[in-house]
DNA sequence: TTAATGATGGGCT
DNA sequence: GCCCATCATTAAA
């Protein structure tokens, strides 16, 4: 299996975004590795007043500035950690927030809504920022991964507002599989 | 040092 | 659908 290349995470952020639709994502975090789908995302930008870097470079969100393909996890509401793919070279910081995934194949046994949300996704698979913060997605041998998948069609793809934000809340920069039972419809 | 804010989720109705 | 616990991070003082 071949990670997903630096250069997918160098196309528009957008691009990126909407591809990731149906990508595969590996994690192997405490045990076996596990494969999932991914069926929600949103982008965040430069310039975006709703992305994290858009006061500047701090120490919570360097990892955002860091090269396309690495992860940038964050803390939220004090207890939530957020998964992000970092689009864009160095010194641009870009990424999109991974907001649901799937178990795959769908024979996985779980719950399936334990993937539902960002927060939930990142607590169910045991990811945090001080262990996977700024880890690299495009090498097989880090603890996260992605690899490529079928692409979901567009007449199975909603474009929408994104979650939870009051600045920038307009912008149609959220993604989903509309077919996934997963994903809330707000 | 203190206060405000937030890329949420869970519980209750 | 509505409410709110909870705290890292940032901005203000």
């Amino acid at each position: 299996m071949k990670p997903l290349p630096p250069d997918f995470y160098r196309q528009p952020t957008l691009d990126v975004a909407r591809s990731l639709l149906g990508k595969r994502l590996h994690c192997r975090i405490g045990g076996a590795e596990r494969i999932y789908r991914i069926v929600e995302t949103e982008a965040y930008r430069q310039g975006d007043p709703a992305c994290h870097a858009f006061r500047g470079r701090t120490a919570a969100n360097n990892a955002l500035f860091g090269p396309a393909g690495t992860a940038y996890v964050h803390i939220n509401y004090g207890m939530h950690h957020c998964l992000n793919t970092v689009c864009q070279d160095e010194g641009t910081a870009e990424g999109v927030l991974i907001r649901a995934i799937e178990p795959f194949p769908e024979t996985q046994e779980a719950p399936r809504t334990a993937f539902a949300g960002p927060g939930r996704l990142t607590r169910t698979l045991g990811i945090t920022r001080s262990a996977h913060n700024g880890c690299d997605l495009c090498d097989t041998k880090s603890p996260l991964w992605l690899s490529d998948g079928p692409p979901e069609p567009d007449n199975n793809v909603v474009v929408t507002t994104r979650v939870g934000i009051t600045k920038a809340a307009e912008r149609p920069w959220r993604f989903y599989v509309a077919s996934s039972r997963l994903v809330s419809r707000r």
